[in-house]
DNA sequence: ATAAATATGTTTATAATATAAACTATAATT
DNA sequence: AATTATAGTTTATATTATAAACATATTTAT
């Protein structure tokens, strides 16, 4: 019997979604890799990690590497939590 | 490594990921039925069924029960492809 | 018999979302 | 010094999800 849970609308986003299952495997991550591992625009890109970083589920942090600009992206607890809750929620529609 | 393939945008909605989740395990469901199980207002299922209709992902068939309108889904073997396409792709997300 | 409530949906309007296009600012290259 | 590249942000647009309003018929209550 299937399971319909809500599932958070924040990571029920494909690219959201992609973001956060990069971050969850590593410490941390720059915009230019996380861009080109989800194939993303920067554009987009920009726009989700903003939604991402005010929901709480990932710190941003603005710095230079050499004279560029550099953000650095990592998962927070919060965003391991509600990527596993989402995980879960969603095997309530798959199997 | 997460792989991150192109979900099929017809199925990664909440409620119509939750009709074809229903619809995959039984022979047929009647709209009240559907609305009952997902939870969701008449007017957002028809929209929804309309569009997996439109996608050739189900079948919706209108009759009567008794005097009252019936309207009768079920999955097409597209649609069963469809689902079974868009959960391997999510396994790439979610790994 | 008539009015009010219920059932089964559809259509239309609105709010939210995803995405791309345009832009800013700086740095490197020719 | 002009052009191209880098690293993003902001704004505009198209799509989507959702709810509100509507349509039509049927029961139920008065």
């Amino acid at each position: 019997m299937p399971n319909f849970q809500q599932l958070d609308p924040l990571l029920h986003s494909q690219l959201r979604l992609a973001v956060m299952s990069l971050l969850i495997g590593v410490d941390s991550a720059e915009f230019v890799f996380i861009r080109e591992k989800t194939k993303s625009t920067a554009g987009n890109l920009s726009v989700q990690l903003d939604k991402l970083s005010t929901a709480g589920y990932i710190s941003v942090s603005k710095s230079f590497k050499g004279k560029r600009p550099l953000t650095t992206c990592s998962i927070t607890k919060l965003g391991i939590k509600a990527f596993e809750d989402y995980v879960n929620a969603l095997k309530g529609y798959i199997e």
